[in-house]
RNA sequence: GGGCCGUUAGCUCAGUCGGUAGAGCAACAGACUUUUAAUCUGUGGGUCGCUGGUUCGACUCCAGCACGGCUCACCA
């Protein structure tokens, strides 16, 4: 039996052909439900008067979930987008020939719309008492078993329909991705963003250090880049004179996938021309504290994967070197120096690689030791120029970049920097970038003409940040995986 | 890409020492006008992920492959 043609299809196929015979339309599309079910419970909740419930009149569609047969009657359990309710189908009541040519025929999984009155059973469940029922569509494949419902996490990811069917805290779950989204777009725009598209589609990968997809224009003839980051477009509107503009769009990174990485993520990108990263910081603190109490009840509090993450403000905030100290055991003398730094590699067993300098060696020090022991929200700043080449110099100390990065849960949840506004030194960054790139390193930037054409009409200062909305999904939904807080989420072709 | 684990009926899962597979739900037939995962009686349903190998005999042991999960590496 092929897993297209199995007995219960092929029953229930001929059952739709019976209800064709008898003349029904099986997939008509004139019924309009008159109010939905979670608006009927709520009205009519309380209501005990039985003559009362007898005069409401009600016409509704639900998915059939379940249903409970008892010869000349049947209850059965309607689900529809707000709510579930019972329904009871008589025979006496809708006809015997149609309770008997029709009623019979539909399956737990069938569309139907029905209408009737309102009572309530001798156990006190509201009810709908059906006078009349229509089909409205005929599901011709079961759906999975009514107690365990759908546990197989392939099956989930790649039939997410089923998976949102059976599973209703996954559809609560995206609800709660949604109204995060909704939060952060409204948050922005109390705040005077301007929320922009910009290209899905790159000339020149840009923004970010990856490696991108590749794609071939047909017409143009020419190779084209999914986007990696849409940092570089966003300036350039800085450029154009917009001082607030966010976006809240699709990245995509040819890299591996993980249970925190998908190859396509969202990212809500901000810049703000007249800030820098401290003011950012604060704002950032501000935009999350919002959003978490908006999914959370408001609630500051969050429980993740058996945590208590508390996002009650002010975070910390701390300087890589200080991350190191605090977190690795590290003295202040071996974050200050490549010997010190090489040192605290060696005794953490941490193979150190010829082509990184001191500035990439710091970083790695940092995520290898420090980054999984944020679990409380933590702003980590003053990153080293060399891993940071979009960023402005600090005033005081050239090597230093204007920059935060906000970890939470032990994941980097957001970046942000000063802007290097500076056409010159972004030219000599871009540089430095192709030579690391000709040196084979595949995640490398390309230099971006017209963007450094861009910085020579005058950028003004501008702050500017990244935030992961996935994994700003995962924690305030408690999911391990990211594949949990993306509806289709990429998964390897099955034959 | 590496390591470990998994794949048995539509779904959720058992399957002993190697002797050609079971349960519950779902389905089908029947009974039943107040159930809540309704109940009762009966019936059907399997390329045991795929391909090879060992064996008289493989769901079971071995190898390879596919897909998935966890994890490491890379990254956000």
């Amino acid at each position: 039996m092929s897993k297209e043609e199995n007995s219960q299809v092929v029953v229930r196929k001929e059952k739709l052909a019976a209800i064709v015979q008898a003349g029904v339309s099986a997939y008509p599309n004139d019924f309009r439900p008159q109010q939905s079910l979670a608006q009927l419970l709520d009205t009519h909740g309380n209501q005990q008067d039985e003559a009362i419930l007898a005069t409401v009149s009600v016409r509704v569609a639900g998915r059939i979930m379940l249903l409970r047969s008892f010869g000349k009657l049947t209850f059965a359990t309607l689900r529809d987008a707000t709510s579930s309710m019972q329904v009871a189908v008589q025979r006496d009541e809708v006809g015997a020939d149609i309770y008997n040519t029709v009623f019979k025929k539909l399956d737990v999984g069938d569309w139907i719309g029905v209408e009737g009155f309102l009572f309530r059973t001798k156990t006190g469940e509201l009810t709908v008492r059906v006078q009349r029922f229509c089909l409205l569509a005929k599901a011709l494949r079961p759906l999975p078993e009514k107690w365990h419902g759908l546990e197989d996490i392939e099956t989930r990811y790649r039939q997410r329909y089923l998976d949102l069917i059976v599973n209703p805290e996954v559809r609560t779950l995206f609800q709660t991705r949604s109204k995060i989204v909704g939060r952060i777009r409204a948050t922005m725009e109390e705040n005077g963003f301007l929320e922009v598209e910009t290209p899905m589609m790159h000339p020149i990968p840009g923004g970010a250090v990856a490696r991108p997809f590749v794609t071939h224009h047909n017409a143009l003839d020419r190779e084209l880049y999914l986007r990696i980051a849409p940092e570089l477009y966003l300036k350039r509107l800085i450029v154009g004179g917009f001082e607030k503009v966010f976006e809240i769009n699709r990245n995509f990174r040819n890299e591996g996938l993980s249970t925190r990485h998908n190859p396509e993520f969202t990212m809500m990108e901000f810049y703000q021309a007249f800030t820098d990263y401290h003011e950012l910081m604060a704002f950032v603190e501000h935009l999350v504290v919002q959003v978490v109490q908006h999914v959370n009840e408001g609630r500051l509090v969050v429980e993740h994967q058996g945590v208590r993450i508390d996002f009650t403000p002010p975070w910390s905030r701390l300087t890589l070197q200080e991350a190191l100290v605090r977190h690795a055991g590290a003295t202040l003398a071996e974050t200050l120096d490549r010997q010190g730094l090489a040192a605290l590699a060696a005794k953490h067993g941490m193979e150190v690689k010829p082509e990184w300098d001191d500035g990439a060696l710091l970083l790695e020090l940092f995520e290898t030791l420090v980054e999984e022991k944020l679990i409380q929200p933590t702003f980590i700043k003053d990153y080293p120029i060399s891993v940071s080449p979009l960023s402005r110099r600090s005033t005081t100390n050239p090597e230093i970049a204007d920059r935060f990065e906000l970890f939470i849960g032990g994941w980097e949840i957001a970046n942000a920097f000063s802007e290097l506004n500076d056409p010159q030194d972004q030219a000599e960054r871009f540089h430095a970038q192709m030579q690391a790139k000709n040196a084979g390193n595949l995640e490398a930037m390309h230099f971006d003409d017209d963007y450094i054409r861009a910085l020579e009409y005058g950028m003004p200062p501008t702050g500017g940040a990244g935030i992961g909305i996935d994994r700003l999904v995962m924690l305030l939904t408690n999911s391990s995986a990211i594949r949990d807080v993306i509806l289709f989420p990429q998964m390897r072709s099955r034959d």
